[in-house]
RNA sequence: GGCCCCAUCGUCUAACGGUUAGGACGGAUGGUUCUCAGCCAUUAAAUCGGGGUUCGAUUCCCCGUGGGGCUACCA
């Protein structure tokens, strides 16, 4: 009766790791933790032609990344080993008899031409799709004989009358009517199994208590419910989870942009802080948004998971990333963003060596806007590089407030040393009385000048950083307009 | 087309029949003895429509509407 929870995640290898995939695997490995139960990595690579090893190895190294370390699987192990599908054809072949001795299996020869045919005609009709049976009727003598013709054929599940239900942890009881389902395929014609037999095989052998998986798998349940039954299994609990939208409210897709897990790693973004935001659609903890992954374990509940499909919203991630890395220390931080900037060729390795303290001053000075590492080049690239970029109502500005460039230039070229912020006040306000300006006016045209953008940190803190030498040069383009607009 | 699921601020959500319908992101406004960003404060913003059930419905039931999923020898 109180038996250890186990729980499965089951991708496909065959492609990157998807944002709503990732949230399945959270919720999963969530409500292991919270019942102290098993997590299960099992990798569904049933479709030889969509799955290869690579995306296979890469699937299990961004678990890793993320952080959701499964109890069995590849590389782990267990006790219900192999974890592939791929490796595990006996063990359907054994069951494909025990159906095949029930009787409750048929070969089928329809071609792929006369079953969209049947399609076709039903859709017409107004029904559902589904196999009319044709080739169950078959005689052992005609199908010896289309055996002999060569005739391939797959084998397909005799789907029992009466209509199905599903007990879901998180939708309730949802009725499928009765003649609802067609007789499916269980083996194809190259005798691979397909994904609803492997998985009530596999999921019925590893013990499988819970089948935490995307809603678009409830309309699979009832045939894998019949598939328990035929098998003798005692079915698992079922949660489906809604499906991860787009802004535009449809499945989140690959025209949305990015998707895959490894596009929000390569941008920098704290697996913590991914996770965070993926766990936050669907599903509200009590004690505020921002919380551990064991403090998400110590309070997830499958039956406080949401029914409604969310949007996923880029803007809330990067707020949710801006806040673990607030909690970064700076010198962590620091070393953490120093790949970006060399990969946008701003800063290497060797620079960072001798100036280390000045690197870490100015991640200091820009740290709250980044939602994740990739942020820092576009916060500090004007402190790297001269090569700043205007508009066209930028230059005219600019050149309209030729005077105030000038007398910038003049009070910066003119004072004795290097200065610092105080100093860089001061020269500021003075300008400021000569110029009559101050507000948006007296400052909006330097911070241009220095940085080529309309925001950024405070100029005092921007200003001591880009030295005094360099602001001067910068102005100078504009006081004598070696611009080309 | 058929089957299934879903429906609270723009977005993510809370409120397990009784609340001024709460929070977060984003927005707006103000403050930070002159800038934008950040930070702080304040603020606008929602129960899809129609019927029931009930003393009372965001909450339960039905219908409609809208959105989504599935309809494979893919998972």
């Amino acid at each position: 009766m109180f038996d250890t929870v186990r729980v499965r995640f089951a991708p496909s290898p065959t492609g990157d790791l998807h944002l709503g995939n990732v949230r399945t695997a959270l919720y999963n490995w969530l409500y292991a933790r919270h019942m102290k139960g098993v997590f299960i990595l099992r990798v569904e690579d049933t479709d030889k032609v969509r799955s290869t090893p690579e995306y296979c190895e890469e699937l299990m190294d961004i678990m890793t990344w993320l952080g959701l370390k499964w109890d069995e699987g590849p590389r782990a192990g267990g006790p219900h080993a192999p974890y592939k599908q791929s490796e595990r054809t006996k063990i359907y072949e054994n069951h494909l008899d025990k159906l095949k001795a029930k009787g409750v299996v048929y070969p089928c020869y329809c071609t792929e031409e006369e079953l969209e045919l049947e399609r076709k005609r039903q859709l017409g009709r107004g029904h559902m799709p589904k196999y009319g049976g044709k080739c169950k009727k078959l005689t052992p003598e005609e199908r010896k004989k289309l055996d002999a013709e060569g005739k391939t054929s797959v084998l397909r599940f005799i789907v029992p009358s009466g209509e199905v239900v599903v007990q879901d942890e998180v939708r309730g009881e949802v009725v499928f009517p009765d003649d609802q389902i067609g007789d499916f395929v269980l083996t194809r014609s190259d005798n691979s199994p397909t994904y609803n037999f492997t998985v009530v095989v596999d999921d019925a052998l590893m013990k499988v208590t819970h089948v935490v998986r995307g809603e678009d798998h409830l309309s699979n349940t009832p045939k894998q419910i019949l598939l328990y039954k035929a098998l003798d299994y005692e079915p698992p609990k079922w949660a489906h989870l809604s499906i991860i939208k787009g802004p535009d409210g449809q499945k989140l897709s690959k025209r949305h942009g990015e998707t895959s897990v490894e596009s929000y790693k390569a941008k920098g973004y704290l697996p913590e802080a991914f996770l965070n935001y993926l766990a936050l659609l669907g599903w509200a903890p009590k004690s505020g948004e921002i919380l551990s992954l064991d403090e998400m374990a110590a309070e997830f509940d499958l039956t406080h998971v949401g029914k409604s499909g969310a949007i996923f919203d880029p803007v809330k991630l990067h707020w949710m990333g801006s806040q673990y890395i607030a909690r970064i220390p700076l010198e962590d931080l620091t070393r953490a963003i120093l790949p970006y900037l060399e990969q946008a060729q701003l800063f290497n390795r060797n620079q960072a060596r001798t100036h280390f303290e000045k690197l870490k001053q100015i991640v200091d000075v820009v740290r709250t806007n980044l939602g994740c590492f990739s942020d820092i080049v576009k916060e500090t690239f004007y402190f790297f590089s001269d090569e700043l970029h205007f508009e066209t109502a930028q230059t005219e500005e600019m050149r309209a407030q030729k005077p105030l460039l000038e007398a910038y230039q003049k009070a910066f070229g003119g004072f004795p040393g290097d200065f610092n912020g105080e100093n860089f006040l001061k020269i500021v306000k003075e300008v400021g009385k000569q110029m009559n300006l101050k507000g948006k006016a007296l400052y909006h045209p330097l911070r241009l000048a220095m940085t080529g953008r309309e925001d950024g940190p405070e100029l005092v803190k921007v200003a001591p950083l880009l030295g005094k030498d360099e602001i001067v040069k910068r102005l100078d383009i504009w006081v004598t307009e070696k611009v080309d607009s």
